[in-house]
RNA sequence: GGGCGCAUAGCUCAGUGGCAGAGCGCUUGCCUUACAAGCAAGAUGUCACAGGUUCGAACCCUGUUGCGCCCACCA
């Protein structure tokens, strides 16, 4: 008898006005009237009187997560449950959360990768570990800037206007007031994520790590200043690093000029013709037979009125154009390679906007416009060789604003990446750290193995600020967290602010109190997972890998990088405003509830692979927790329970013997899925454990040991009791909330996210499985037939069952329960007899049997049983397989040559049997 | 230019030598007292194409076609 014990909160929802007087309201109108209903629900139930058993009227019959979703939520925190001590002796379990930026709103990626990471710390948690989540935010340089910058054009001005203090104070503000609305919705979505732990990147603790770490690279002399082609944004005003710029391919032109005169002229070709009035040289290949007359000698720069020498240099490709290349040292990174080789002149001919600042006609014009006006002139003096023609290439853009990139010859700091890179890559390739999918390490070592130096600084206001000063003659000090900067006349500090990915790279250790020797650090560094999409491995990834080695003296910063796909809608396109397909998760969660979302990501996560999501399959998701909502309220009306010890296994009969095998086989499939980040099988297998096999077949055939009652009903009751216990520990981690609610009010205590996650106690009874098997088996073959007859599911009919030597005679009351079969009374005449595993079944269907209809269908299973057989035969029959194939194959087929003959039989059997028609 | 991946039911995807699967959708019947957000029964496939290896290929190999992604300083 079920017990409401303990301070577990009751079953909270709308009680649906059950409608039973369905002529005065029809079918349809009655499902149409629950829909509006839970929608808009109004009504709630009241808490059950303790130690009272629910009625079906009072238990709603639809869970309605909105309401009980953030109600428990605010009990979990409050309890403090998601807080990790780094005291305890538990073993640590960490994850680092990646932070979302400050500007951010929680999107479907999120909602994703949360899901993930929620369900591996909770299944920690339940395991014994001391679980950490930690969340906290990214300052998002550029990006937050520009939003602010944007507020402010809306007020008319400018961040000059308001200087760099002021805006650095109203960006702050901003923070305050719009920024980490994400946090919000992380509630929303479940996130147990450590609150007292939540960090900013731009927090004072991490800005000392910030400089701490500047300093330490700056002595070892892995940081440097240079002057380089960089790449520019003329719109945000700053350099930014090379996985910054997206290429796309873009339908440019490509002009020839003719450089100098007649004979000793020469012909380049280019697609920013605007740029050649910053070349200070043509270059050709050494081995290049046409031009070597002309190495060593001047051509006249057309428009300039300059000359410029002729030189040869092995970078220049032959075969490509004329073979002839004009050089821009400032403005192309290779012209400046070229330019260094050669000594040749450095002329920048634009400034920080792109617009020429040359001396001439151009002086004043954007570099588009510079373009055509450049060409125009040189058509003008027949410099244009050959009309320009198409030529598709790859243009590099912002990633932050999609403005064209101008490379551009400025001073700029650096991160030397050679040998952090490396140490990068062999923690990834001596195995101290795993990439999961595996498939996905390549795409890590094309990048660590090839990593240029990393520019990081930025010409913005909003960041750390670099923590070098320059002396008045020329004194460059960089400055220790605990060090006074150099005072006195003169002094001042670089202007710049670090990149974003910085602060970001060091995330795992920095968040855990490093530089200080703290117990959060001793306690969880190294993380164990970093749970990120795959396309963050080069900004992120790859960054706090050489960061956590550099920092914490070779000790990896996580053990395991799993990435993800990316959201894509139910088409498996894109997301993207421009497609209008994009979903806002808090809708769906709205409607559906946070788990319903989460059940339908975590169901489609197949390791790397990007994740289509659409409403129906939310629908759907929604609707199987409304399936476990309604066997839970199953079971407590009839007094499942948990209390005291499962009955041992020769007190159980076969059907509780068999859903205990069957779970305790599911337990180690949901384990290993986990261990294995296949969250997509891990789903599946417990929608199906839980819906096929306990709801549909389990729980159907309890209701006759329930009514049989004595003993065996009360062992079933607690067997009941065990295996939803053990399914709501076991979805808990992807779907907490619904899991939660009926979990605490079945078992009275007081929450999932602090109970024991549940063990394979090894119990398996293949005798009892098979036994199921074939009770399912010849239910399934009446129901099919019950079916093709035309009768009604609820129609009772005599039948006479021959169980034979199966084991089957148990079950006889429960097959009869299923399959509305009722005992004959009084004359009995057979008139369909059905065969399953050796048992059968003789109905008296009083001459209402269409004989037809069951003979074509016997038919057609006959063809299929012969064609079966014909196969196996002459796979049994041929040498070389038998010769060769591994014996488990064969004996297999042996069973399978075996069925089909005893199929054979027993369908003749049935059509023999059948009555004239 | 270099690299990686994908092609299986109407849709989205699992399956990786031994009986072709799931979810959604579809068809038929059903108010069956936990659940119509449900139940039962059912249909649906040239596993992209062409060769090869093998007793056996959706799976391994070669090629073709069509998609997608990542990287890239050839003007």
């Amino acid at each position: 008898m079920y017990t409401c014990q303990g301070p577990a909160p009751a079953l909270s929802g709308p009680v649906r006005q059950v409608q039973t007087d369905s002529k005065r309201h029809p079918w349809r109108r009655y499902t149409d009237a629950v829909t509006e209903h839970t929608q808009q629900p109004t009504a709630t139930s009241a808490p059950l009187a303790e130690g009272r058993t629910p009625t079906p009227a009072e238990l709603p019959t639809q869970y309605v997560p909105a309401e009980a979703e953030g109600k428990l939520y605010e009990r979990w925190v409050e309890n403090g449950w998601f807080e990790a001590d780094a005291a305890s002796d538990k073993p640590p379990y960490t994850i680092v959360i990646p932070p979302p930026n400050v500007t951010g709103s929680l999107h479907l990626g999120h909602a994703f990768q949360h899901t993930l990471m929620d369900a591996l710390t909770r299944r920690k948690r339940m395991q014994g570990h001391e679980a950490l989540w930690l969340p906290g935010m990214d300052h998002a340089g550029i990006a937050t800037q520009n939003r602010v910058e944007q507020q402010l054009a809306g007020e008319g001005k400018s961040r000059h206007d308001l200087g760099r203090e002021a805006f650095v104070e109203r960006v702050w503000k901003w923070k305050d007031e719009y920024g980490g609305r994400i946090l919000g919705q992380m509630r929303r979505l479940g996130d147990g994520v450590d609150w007292s732990r939540e960090r900013f990147t731009m927090d004072e603790g991490l800005s000392r790590a910030v400089q701490t770490i500047f300093k330490r690279l700056y002595d070892d002399g892995l940081i440097y200043r240079a002057e380089r082609i960089i790449n520019w944004c003329p719109r945000c005003l700053t350099a930014i690093s090379d996985i910054e710029v997206d290429h796309e391919e873009r339908d440019g032109e490509l002009v020839s000029i003719r450089y100098g005169e007649g004979e000793r002229s020469i012909v380049v070709a280019t697609t920013r013709a605007e740029t050649m009035l910053g070349d200070t040289a043509v270059a050709v290949h050494p081995d290049d037979e046409r031009y070597r007359h002309l190495v060593g000698t001047e051509v006249e720069l057309p428009l300039t009125g300059r000359r410029i020498p002729v030189i040869a240099d092995a970078h220049v490709d032959p075969a490509f154009g004329t073979g002839a290349v004009k050089v821009t040292p400032a403005h192309d990174p290779n012209d400046f390679e070229i330019g260094r080789r050669h000594d040749l002149p450095m002329l920048t001919v634009m400034d920080d906007h792109a617009v020429i600042t040359a001396h001439g006609p151009f002086q004043g014009l954007d570099r588009l416009e510079a373009r055509s006006a450049v060409v125009g002139a040189l058509r003008e003096q027949g410099r244009i060789v050959a009309e320009k023609r198409p030529y598709v290439h790859a243009v590099g853009h912002c990633s932050r604003c999609h403005t064209i990139i101008e490379p551009r010859l400025s001073m700029q700091w650096w991160v030397k990446v050679g040998p952090l890179a490396r140490a990068a890559g062999d923690a990834v390739r001596d195995g101290r750290v795993t990439i999961h999918p595996k498939e996905l390490a390549g795409r890590y070592f094309q990048w660590v193995d090839n990593m240029h130096d990393w520019c990081i600084s930025r010409q913005l206001w909003w960041g750390h600020r670099i923590p070098v000063w320059y002396g008045p003659d020329g004194e460059v000090r960089c400055v220790g967290p605990d060090e006074q900067p150099p005072s006195g006349p003169g002094w001042t500090q670089d202007t710049d602010v670090l990149d974003t990915w910085f602060s970001s790279g060091l995330w795992p250790f920095s968040t855990l109190g490093w530089p200080d020797d703290t117990p959060d650090l001793a306690k969880f560094y190294p993380t164990d997972v970093l749970l990120t999409g795959h396309d963050i491995i080069f900004f992120w990834v790859a960054r706090m890998m050489m960061f956590g080695l550099y920092a914490m003296d070779g000790e990896v910063p996580f053990r395991t990088i799993a990435l993800t796909g990316l959201v894509r809608d139910e088409r498996g396109k894109k997301m993207s405003k421009s497609f209008g397909n994009v979903v806002d998760p808090l809708d769906w969660m709205e409607k559906y509830g946070s788990d319903a979302v989460r059940f339908t990501l975590a169901r489609g996560a197949n390791p790397g692979v990007d994740v289509p999501i659409g409403e129906d399959w939310v629908q759907a998701s929604r609707n199987f927790a409304n399936k476990i909502w309604n066997a839970t309220r199953f079971a407590l009306l009839n007094g499942a329970t948990v209390e005291g010890p499962l009955p041992a296994p020769e007190r159980l009969g076969a059907t509780d013997r068999w859903i205990l095998s069957r779970l305790n086989s599911v337990i180690a499939e949901a384990d290993a899925y986990y261990d294995d980040y296949q969250f997509a099988k891990l789903c599946d297998t417990l929608y199906h454990f839980a819906w096929d096999e306990v709801f549909d077949w389990y729980v159907e055939l309890s209701k006759t040991t329930f009514a049989a009652g004595g003993p065996e009903a009360e062992a079933s009751r607690r067997v009941l009791g065990e295996v939803l216990d053990a399914l709501l520990r076991l979805l808990h981690p992807v779907i907490p909330f619904v899991t939660e609610e009926l979990w605490t009010t079945l078992t009275g205590r007081p929450s999932l996210v602090i109970a024991d996650w549940p063990g394979d106690s090894g119990f398996r009874d293949r005798a009892a499985e098979a036994e199921l098997a074939a009770v399912q088996q010849l239910v399934t073959e009446v129901r099919r037939f019950r079916h093709d007859q035309g009768l009604q599911p609820g129609q009772r009919v005599p039948a006479r069952l021959d169980l034979g030597a199966t084991p089957l005679p148990p079950h006889e009351e429960a097959i009869r329960a299923l399959l509305r079969l009722q005992p004959p009374a009084g004359a009995f005449s057979a008139t369909a007899t059905l065969d399953a595993g050796g048992a059968t079944v003789s109905l008296d269907l009083s001459g209402v049997i269409d004989v037809a209809a069951e003979r074509k269908r016997l038919t057609k299973d006959l063809a299929a049983a012969e064609k079966e057989l014909a196969q196996t035969a002459a796979k049994l029959a041929n040498e070389s397989f038998l010769a060769k194939a591994p014996e488990p194959v064969v004996a297999k087929i042996r069973t399978r040559r075996a069925q089909a003959e005893a199929d054979i039989a027993r369908i003749t059997a049935q059509l023999d049997r059948l009555p004239a028609a």
